[in-house]
DNA sequence: GTAATAGTGTCTATAAGACAGTATCAA
DNA sequence: TTGATACTGTCTTATAGACACTATTAC
């Protein structure tokens, strides 16, 4: 039989940090692009991962301690040339968390719109197309409050959009189009401030579990 | 090293027959799923194939003696139990092409909609997305088109969309929003009959060529 | 009281659908 | 003339943004 390509997982971990969407990379220790910067990524392990999305997961779980409540596969970018190993393909997933202390000493968060370094293979391509996909669906779904804990008020999740957008939002469109769409609930309890205080939301059971991930499972 | 997985490349091919939505599939002739239809697919070829784009198009060529206008990503499956001689990964992509004579003996088109066979592996599930795909960007793109040959008329184009998406359409909205987004032009000629002639448009080139294919390329 | 954010009501501009009207061919 | 489809103008309805107004806390 022919030489079989390689086939990896590499995974775009997005959070925000100083109010700036960002995303974790890693520091390669080996060849190629030994040096460089990196999305996190790794082999398919035959007899561990269950499919690529397991994959993902025990990457992320490895190289940064995060178990993410949100993970879609994003796009496969293949080739001759991509990896000078051989001809390869890298099944890419972007995943959103909560804000975290990144742990590890490797890892890093960089602010997706002010990247200071080349990063290694294709990698630059694959975040600016996770990066697109995020700000495309955050227009019409509810894909922003997996970058918020479980409970968040209105004005954070405005607050959060807008972030991820890059642009101020109309208050009275944005809460009649949350309204409309159904996917929030109350949640018990308010955020107290040196102000009144603001009711508590969270993301409906099914709208968390359903709808956002194609053939994919949300963890 | 560890044992790599499989990687293979399948292609949805979308073409319109009788009215109806319709794929290409092929009766499979060795193992697993002998004497079952399937979606055409195959190994990539490291030595022959740029990338998997390329081998998709090398498929359609082998199988169905075709070349299409337009070809995307759609999604990867992969797991260590969709293939039983082991653990695999199938890049999918899916095609439009004008309604054609499909040549050869073991391929044959069948409605999208009503399949009276199940298929191979999980490619009932890779067609339904593709399907799925299709319909959603057909309310806000030019993706019809390229079911249609280079030149047609607007009456023509109102009723690919509507056999695309199984409902009728308004005249006056459907040529409205057509003029806005501006990726027509007229063509030379009309369209004759026993009624007045309609006037003959063609995809823009800057249409034909960019902002419909993300990463892969238009053939 | 002020400052700050929460939350709501309403006006207006824009886009989409409904529908009817005129246009131009063959027979 | 009739019948068929091409094409257009306008009315109505739905949606989204702008903006202002009230509410409730800390100090």
């Amino acid at each position: 039989m022919e030489q079989r390509p390689i086939l990896s997982v590499d995974v775009v971990l997005l959070t925000l940090k100083a109010e700036r969407l960002s995303a974790l990379l890693v520091r390669r220790e080996s060849e190629p692009y030994a040096g460089r910067l990196a999305l996190p990524g790794g082999f398919v392990h035959v007899d561990e991962d269950k499919d690529a999305a397991s994959t993902a997961l025990r990457v992320l779980r490895e190289k940064a301690g995060v178990s993410p409540p949100y993970l879609e596969q994003l796009y496969t970018v293949s080739g001759a040339t991509r990896d000078p190993r051989g001809w390869s393909a890298a099944i890419a997933y972007y995943a959103l968390v909560p804000q975290f202390e990144s742990s590890t000493a490797h890892a890093t968060l960089g602010d997706v719109d002010a990247l200071d370094e080349r990063l290694a293979f294709d990698h630059d391509a694959v975040l600016q197309l996770a990066v697109k996909r995020v700000r495309d669906k955050t227009s019409y779904s509810a894909l922003p409050c997996y970058l918020l804990p479980e409970r968040f008020t209105l004005g954070e999740l405005q607050r959060t959009y807008e972030q991820v957008l890059g642009e101020r939002l109309n208050k009275a469109s944005f809460r009649r189009k949350l309204a409309e769409q159904d996917f929030l609930e109350k949640a018990a309890g308010q955020r107290a401030g040196a102000h009144r205080p603001a009711q508590l939301y969270r993301m409906r059971r099914r709208a968390r579990s359903s709808g956002l991930v194609i053939f994919d499972r949300t963890v």
